[in-house]
RNA sequence: GGGGGAAUUCCCGAGCGGCCAAAGGGGGCAGACUGUAAAUCUGUUGUCACCGACUUCGGUGGUUCGAAUCCACCUUCCCCCA
């Protein structure tokens, strides 16, 4: 069997590491390496930057090994400095303990936690009940401050302002590793690139504490070719919960990402073999567009399963390729009772789809030229959408090039 | 504890008492070109009943015919000294 570190690596998903070869040696050994990867409660739903993390655990189950998945439930009452530059939000416990449940419903359909085969914690459990001398005493003392000041990850904060709060926050996540492995024999911690500093800690703690060794392992983030943090829209995150990112929407931001990130993405996201990866990455021009769709349909496999990604792309295909109309394209249903005098002016139709969220936003889109129903363009700003125009019980209106929306008239 | 500075529209950032719904950039949206890509060019980017009206410049009061701009107090942040 394929050494599970070759795997990663081939994949392009490593980027930092303790000890590559040792790692390497542990992860294609008989015996099962207990690892970690901590999430931070932040909001109530995963989004596509987890998305990595999760694909991360999800080959090294399948590899035999065992991962820990951390919730943060303590350290999120602390909130990570991390590549922030202002201060962050402190968020009530009920709301941290919220977002717990949301991450760990959303955790379980990527990796089996069933019969032990993966660990769920929250670090509430045991940070939460600290003495805060005793703490000092056996984990701050093991902390240079003249060391942590030094750490990139502080450098911006620095400038901004870093409250001791915060500072705090890698003594906790520290604690956390040395913690897991004096309970589970946890002996790797892995997780974004941005927590290579933090990761550092734990081992070093570790190290000191215990005198165990241990290991550390980052991943690439997911960004751009720019480098740019991917996942981003300007409705905020792309998340995985389809009440937050419908599933069509989460399969068009797939097949829209830019050439020069079609290949980084199949590698990181989709359980695609490398070696279909590469033959793929031969593809020039307008080709990329099927690597693209594959890309879409099988991210939007692993998150919303055959059924959603089957209707996406479907729905996708013809729109796009015949222009036809799909049961499965976003809809929004209007009832009689819209249409007060026979008709509804084209700019609350855009408005109660969603499509504008402002009327001036939807007259401007008319003005300019972006918005079609059913094949002909609206050109004046007044326009009516009359319930004639429902005789097949629906209606297309287009936003711009690439949105689509049904509007069906309920009887 | 003392002294100094800052808070502007999605973000950064300019802003003389009237010519400010507020420069410029980024981002977003739309148009052209394309491959549902990128780059480029153009337009647009507070709300509404869009001629025009209304609400915005950390908060609350005040000065003034008139304030994002001046004054007072408050809040938050930054910097220097102790």
């Amino acid at each position: 069997m394929k050494n599970v570190y070759d795997e990663l690596n081939e994949r392009g998903m490593i980027a930092q590491t303790t000890d590559a070869q040792r790692i390497r040696e542990i992860l294609g050994g008989d015996k099962p390496v207990t690892f970690y990867i901590g999430f931070d409660p932040t909001s109530d739903s995963l989004h596509v930057g987890h998305f990595v993390q999760l694909m991360v655990m999800a080959h090294m189950q399948r590899a035999g090994h065992r991962p820990i998945a951390l919730l943060g439930g303590g350290t999120g009452k602390i909130g990570d400095p991390t590549g922030k530059t202002d201060m962050r939000k402190m968020m009530t416990p009920e709301v941290i303990n919220y977002h717990v449940e949301c991450f760990k419903k959303q955790m379980s359909e990527f990796v089996d936690f069933s019969d032990g085969k993966a660990l769920m914690v929250n670090n509430a459990d045991w940070l939460l009940n600290l003495n805060y001398i005793d703490f000092l005493r056996e984990v701050g003392v093991h902390f240079s401050v003249n060391r942590m000041l030094t750490f990139d990850c502080y450098k911006s904060r620095l400038e901004n302002g870093l409250s001791f709060l915060e500072f705090n926050y890698m003594l906790m996540q520290s604690y956390d590793f040395y913690y897991l492995n004096q309970k589970y024999g946890c002996t790797l911690e892995m997780g974004g690139d941005d927590q290579w500093s933090n990761i550092i800690g734990g081992v070093e703690l570790c190290r000191r504490k215990a005198n165990r060794e241990v290991y550390g392992m980052t991943f690439t983030l997911l960004t751009t070719s720019e480098g740019k943090k991917m996942g981003k829209t300007e409705r905020g995150a792309v998340w995985l919960d389809p009440q937050k990112t419908p599933p069509y929407e989460f399969f068009q931001y797939w097949r829209n990402v830019d050439d020069a990130d079609v290949i980084k993405c199949m590698k990181l996201l989709t359980f695609v073999p490398v070696d279909e990866i590469r033959e793929m990455a031969k593809a020039e021009d307008s080709a990329i567009n099927a690597v693209k769709e594959r890309l879409a349909y099988e991210v939007t496999l692993l998150v919303h399963g055959k059924d959603e990604a089957d209707k996406a792309l479907e729905a996708a295909r013809s729109l796009f390729v015949t222009g036809a109309v799909s049961d499965n394209m976003p809809s929004t249903s209007f009832t009689a009772d819209d249409f007060s005098d026979g008709g509804i002016t084209v700019i609350d139709a855009l408005i109660k789809t969603g499509l504008a969220p402002s009327r001036g936003e939807a007259r401007r889109l008319i003005q300019q030229g972006g918005v079609t129903v059913d094949d002909s363009k609206i050109e004046d700003i007044g326009a009516d959408l009359s319930l004639d125009a429902f005789e097949k019980g629906f209606v297309v209106i287009r936003k711009g090039k690439k949105v689509y929306h049904k509007v069906i008239l309920e009887k």
